[in-house]
DNA sequence: TAGATTGTTAATCGATTAACAATC
DNA sequence: TAGATTGTTAATCGATTAACAATC
């Protein structure tokens, strides 16, 4: 029933249907942020909201936010505003993530610990199935509930248990060659850790998240405050 | 020299001349990536490079690069390119990193131990001075060779070392009260780790990392590639 | 019906890109 | 001078926002 078939079929249908259509990129990385709102809304016990209230949940003005939503439907009532677990289940089926999605990670050090240990994974439709490192010394070892196995069984693991996604927690100069096997074992969807620019072939997604680039953002604005401050 | 005194007053003086103007927020982002890119070329030993080269080694292209650089001035020679350790200055004056930026991490659970283990702070223009943690056991850790410290000490911790950064490592249940704490000490550029929105007065920049947002932008596109594989 | 709130329009704003004149 | 490459222009594209008609 929640096989890999199963939610497949799911969305061919749903593309088959309206609701699955060009939404613009800056939309697409806003919808999580919503869907998160809108759990906390649910746990709260709250069963209608506005779309000012969910705006305001999520950190956007409320014309953004139901521009976004126009770009999946009409999931609201006017007059009334938006069922909060309806809204909710509606952008979960629309990123995808009403099944689990498996996903592996590579590089067990203090970020690959981290991230095995994340909890939200589970929650949000993230399923951990393997831990990879390069390191033989590593082998047998367990992190949160899962044993660090072989990067050579990659693609072992990818056909076991049809992973998309791969997760890249490895220092830089391993991050390319990882890359490159998450590619050839049929993995089109990678997170990457490494402080480093990754190549891939035109089909594979790449999204980056690079501490030092977040803090320097940081250092840019503040310095530009401290520099008005002392004019 | 290297003090708090020093780098603000050169910062002034780069504002009096042309150099550190309105520069678009979608350039500021990228700057830190030219500098890594950069920072590469250095450690191979290359002198100079052109706009081709180094947009290559950041993963854009070349046109946007030009353009990103002019906003900085004209750093290049027509008909040569850029003196690659030149450039890298110019950039990392303009970021702000030319000094370091005293950061508090607070926090300590598995991320935050990994943020305080990373060896790229260090490199790139931060220098953790502080871990705290409102967990009294904790106390008395050392942690990548920082002491873990209480919570309340954020004052003067903040006060003795003049911090204008802080990173929030903390469950999303705790890191508004954290984020409400950081602003009183002083604070006004914060890092949250936490998967939560804060809410922070004016004048107060927040970068948000948020690895299930990053996975369920994958998720979404990695949909899409397999209901057109299957179409 | 009157009040409330959505979904959409249209205007504005900002980012990207190709092309090329300037110039080393 | 001839070839190479920057810095800038102008066109295009995409994102944001305010306003409001539609409609519960």
């Amino acid at each position: 029933m929640a096989s890999l078939r199963g939610w497949r079929e799911g969305l061919v249908s749903a593309r088959t249907t309206d609701s699955a259509r060009d939404i613009p990129e800056a939309t697409v990385a806003r919808l999580p942020v919503y869907l998160r709102a809108l759990t906390t809304l649910v746990d709260n016990g709250t069963a209608t909201c506005s779309s000012e209230e969910l705006a305001a949940a999520a950190g956007v003005n409320s014309a953004k936010l139901r521009k976004d939503l126009s770009y999946l439907g009409s999931y609201g009532t006017r007059g009334v505003g938006y069922d909060v677990d309806y809204l909710r289940y509606q952008i979960a089926r629309e990123i995808g993530v009403t099944q689990d999605w498996p996903v592996v990670i590579v590089g067990i050090g203090n970020l690959g610990h981290a991230l095995a240990n994340f909890s939200g994974f589970r929650s949000r439709g993230f399923r951990v199935v393997a831990l990879l490192d390069a390191d033989p010394t590593r082998r047998g070892e367990v992190v949160a509930g899962i044993d660090v196995r072989d990067f050579a069984d990659l693609d072992a693991i990818v056909r076991e248990h049809g992973v998309a996604i791969g997760v890249i927690a490895t220092p830089a100069t391993a991050a390319q060659d990882v890359a490159d096997r998450m590619v050839e074992a049929g993995i089109s969807s990678i997170l990457n850790f490494a402080p480093t620019v990754i190549a891939v072939p035109a089909g594979v997604d790449v999204r980056k998240v690079d501490l030092s680039i977040e803090l320097q953002i940081l250092a840019y604005h503040e310095q530009r405050k401290q520099a008005e401050a002392t004019a």
